[in-house]
DNA sequence: CAGCATCCAAAAGGATACTG
DNA sequence: CAGTATCCTTTTGGATGCTG
């Protein structure tokens, strides 16, 4: 599913860094941090597949491949900011939940 | 993170369907299809962890035990809400996206 | 009924080395 | 630079059997 792709651990990150506007493969490696190279090309791939990102290959030497989001996939980082930053509101009230489940449990 | 207790592969369909109202283990295991008891009362344990749903234990036998979302489990759902209705709204446009890439690559 | 414990298979993910 | 290939470890998840 879409969902999977977007939520998944190193998706969420690929988008939000995007949201600053368009990458260098490098770039994303460098700001995004503990992602592989594995993960972060993997990862890409898949966003790429959905039509959120848009890659784009200069034919020079050495090669630049930028990444920046499509029209799809600003409106899929919107919601999931709206996720995001309803988590980071509300950090304080979970962590106090969890703080009081593992003091009585 | 929370968010990955939320988007993970459960955790989004058990917030979902708690949205219909109090569910116990059993109609959630029933709604939910493909969710083993393991899986389904872990999801359960961090999403009551993190201040999501509220659990409440019947003390009878044989034992009954209902869950509800809390207010700030239906805040998150909520948002999710808004994420998982993108995604179903522009479903056609990434079935789309993948197809080109496929027939492409 | 509502789980927990155990064991096992499958998938995700990291480290490293290599290529056009 | 932008990956791919390989190997290995960690995590995830399913099946089964047991308990209050």
């Amino acid at each position: 599913m879409v969902l999977d792709h977007v939520s998944a651990r190193w998706g969420v990150l690929v988008l939000t860094a995007l949201l600053a506007g368009d990458l260098r493969f490098y770039q994303l490696r460098d700001r995004i941090e503990g992602v592989s190279e594995k993960m972060l090309a993997q990862t890409l791939r898949t966003l790429v597949r959905d039509g959120l990102v848009h890659r784009e290959v200069e034919p020079v030497t050495p090669p630049q491949v930028s990444y920046r989001l499509t029209a799809l996939g600003k409106g899929i980082t919107a919601r999931l900011g709206g996720l995001t930053d309803w988590i980071r509101d509300n950090a304080e009230a979970i962590l106090a939940a969890q703080a009081a489940y593992d003091a009585s449990g």
